[in-house]
DNA sequence: ACACAAAGATACCGATTGGTATCTTAATTA
DNA sequence: TAATTAAGATACCAATCGGTATCTTTGTGT
């Protein structure tokens, strides 16, 4: 009952896990193997070394941000609404996350300055997705009259990741949902304060 | 001219810089060896052992933050001054940190969960401090009719240390400070808004 | 049924890890 | 000045690291 995309697609979505929680360079080979059941050699036939397999995972991670960031996006009505989506879909993501361990875009990109610059290249590739995200309803709230035409998209959807991203800090920090909770409300208040 | 305290301090101030810019675990004795000059030997006579070295070069940083803190409070004549001059310590500390490598907070924070809860526990101290030392500016600053009185107290300094610390992870990732200095724009308004 | 190639397991490699036992050197004190 | 103690250097340890060469097994195409 051999079947290569699935182990590979298992190895991935394993380390992806380990790799979230632990830290890249603190999830050793061995610790990849007894969480998927597979031996060195079987992996080393799917990835070129580690660093490919930390790249396929992290990317695996990145996939699934971006999937549930549409489909949060998506239920929104209105830009103040999906924007509110996105918001929430921080908070839930706390509670039940996607990947153990908590947000890649905060573990990963501290994790990797200048040390591992392929990984680093993609955490700001998927920052500046869901920045691009945030934009885009802002964009489309103002041509819809939703959105106060003066607002900076730019700046506010920075502010907007920044805000939430280190609210996912504090909690992670403090083991507790507050922080998020207060940053989401005062978003909420934020989003309020630009929507006509 | 053997001087053991400053041997220890030579160690923990050099190991406290490639901690925060490799990582703890990332970084390896003969890192440290290497950066100070000195033995392994004389590095575990003063420390019992690695994690023992993490702990005095985190508190290391958290000392040095903190003191770096409270003179830029001392700096402003008001409460929202003292809490402008707090936003802009973040910003020089990007372009010139006391530590290289970042906010301490940031970093030790995202590394350490579960797996080392004696570090994690000094990060939680540490940012409990600085959100005190907030609380406490706006308290004062209510007292002395400076902010409105109706200002959510805990709520406002944890949403304001969260903005700064995610705009110091978006700094980091697009290696680029602009997110910061929106960040510090947005709070410069926030901080107007609760100023009487 | 048999050959062949792919998938995975096993066994190993040198390098590095944190840590320790021991030795030398420098400072202190009697 | 001689003896003692503390500081630091040297040399080692087992364990683990990422990685590879080789072997076995499984599935497939003829």
């Amino acid at each position: 009952m051999r079947n290569p995309e699935l182990t590979k697609e298992m190895i991935i979505s394993k380390s992806a896990v380990l790799f979230n929680t632990q830290g890249f360079k603190a999830t050793s080979l061995s610790d990849i193997t007894k969480a998927t059941g597979f031996t060195k050699g079987a992996i080393y036939r799917h990835f070129t070394d580690k660093e490919d397999l930390e790249e396929s995972a992290f990317l695996y991670m990145a996939e699934q941000m971006k999937v549930k960031f549409r489909e949060k996006i998506k239920g929104g009505k209105n830009a103040p609404e999906k924007l509110l989506a996105i918001s929430k879909f921080f908070q839930t993501y706390l509670l039940k996350p996607i990947i153990e361990g908590g947000c890649p875009i905060l573990n990963t990109g501290v994790e990797t300055d200048d040390t591992k610059p392929q990984l680093n290249k993609h955490v700001r590739i998927l920052v500046d997705t869901l920045q691009s995200s945030v934009e885009h309803i802002l964009q489309k709230g103002i041509t819809y009259k939703q959105i106060r035409e003066d607002v900076p998209i730019e700046k506010f959807a920075s502010v907007f990741l920044a805000t939430l991203e280190g609210g996912v800090l504090l909690c992670k920090i403090r083991n507790n949902p507050k922080d998020l909770i207060w940053v989401i409300e005062d978003l909420e208040e934020k989003i309020k304060h630009i929507s006509i």
